[in-house]
DNA sequence: TAATTTCTTTTGTACTACATAATAAAGGTG
DNA sequence: CACCTTTATTATGTAGTACAAAAGAAATTA
């Protein structure tokens, strides 16, 4: 029997809740609504769409979830700016992602880290190289897992830190719990955890004395047993 | 007047469909559920919860929009992998963002193209290099506006897909909308329309016979508008 | 005029009722 | 006995009503 879900088009069972929340981007974009303006009323809105205001209010339930509408008791809805990365958050969980999910994941962080030194070399100031120094003086004596890895994430989360982009660096640490769990899985099945040659502490030389490119050279060193996974896969 | 929200944290005032998501979440991760498992039906959990079917279904609504579970209409709720990137692309809107999170988000597209290299030379092949080597022939006459944009997307997009990472391609398309409008802004404010010196015809050359290092620096080039206004800021 | 109290309005929550779809069970037919 | 058809059963989806609570708006009083 073939896969026919392959084939056919998925059933779009859509509900209404669904459909009004469509409805409702739909809405605001036509009428270019800002943050900061007023929505309509629930029941105008229910009355509107002709459906009942229980499902309007599990679509705008939907929407502020996302931060893209506040609710205040009398005043009524407002647009607001949302929060891009807060709804990732909610779903990037590596127990319920599937394997191949888990692995553009951990890809994906391998890129952000490969193409971090272009903007940290504009962005990185000598007070950050100190801090970044600090954390790298802290992890000498610590080599057991749980240690380890907590300086993994002070390291490379201080390099993030350090590009000025809060997105970017939110963006990663949510990334690391998957990275990390890739690492683990793969350390399991091949055996031990290999390390670079490059160290934490060769890369904050690089960043004092060396360029942009010196600095990804590094990096691609730091984490080269995992490009070599990759070679090999 | 100083800003009080500041040093205030600002109100919770969450509804009850909150901590019932909250809940939820809790309990799912507690009881260690993975895709597949079936939930309790609504009434069971609104009992257990102390609220009202209403309460939980506006919450079950958002695992729904996050494709965290699946609902079928005898049979009950399942949990399902999430698409982690369904509810980025809804929020991912230009006219809605602050200049801020643009801003961040043109940062981070410029690093993930910087960072695709390793990757692309890992994946690449033979195949993938014709392909794009005609996506470039297509553009050769085209150089309004819409046709522009239109090529630069054909092109980076299929840099992206050629990585074999299919979160990382649907990542990139989603950013690319913002980082259009970015790119927009900014030459409406500077002027003129500047182009690194390397084009995609060079790169492709490069893809074929240089090294994964030789495609970072054409890149670089590529985009070399970009970063020197980076520095400028 | 300013402070206080009383509406008024809109969201938040609860409850009931019924339609619908999908499964499970029962029943009939060869 | 197996197979098909029909009939419950059950959980979700939708509608509608009711009321509490909060927060402005309006009215009242000092």
């Amino acid at each position: 029997m073939n896969d026919l879900t392959q084939d056919i088009a998925p059933i779009p069972a859509l509900t209404m809740a669904d459909v009004v929340e469509l409805r409702l981007r739909e809405y605001l974009k036509k009428k270019s609504f800002r943050p900061g303006d007023a929505l309509p009323k629930e029941q105008e809105l229910a009355d509107a769409l002709g459906v009942s205001r229980n499902v309007v209010r599990e679509a705008l339930s939907r929407l502020r979830m996302l931060g893209m509408i506040d609710t205040k008791k009398k005043r009524g809805m407002i647009l607001t700016q949302p929060d891009i990365l807060g709804s990732f958050e909610r779903v990037l969980d590596p127990l319920i992602l599937g394997q191949n999910t888990l692995q553009d994941i951990f890809e994906l962080r391998l890129v952000l880290e490969m193409g971090l030194a272009d903007l940290l070399y504009v962005r990185k100031t000598d007070k950050d190289i100190e801090e970044l120094e600090a954390i790298v003086n802290e992890e000498v004596h610590q080599i057991q897992k749980p240690f380890r890895v907590e300086h993994e994430i002070a390291f490379h989360g201080k390099l993030y830190q350090m590009t000025g982009n809060e997105t970017f660096l939110r963006f990663q640490s949510m990334l690391l719990p998957v990275f990390e769990y890739v690492v683990d899985f793969e350390i399991k099945a091949s055996g031990n955890a290999k390390v670079g040659k490059v160290t934490h502490r060769d890369l904050v030389q690089i960043l004092r004395t060396g360029s942009a490119e010196d600095f990804r050279q590094g990096m691609k060193e730091h984490l080269s047993p995992h490009f070599e996974r990759l070679a090999k896969s």
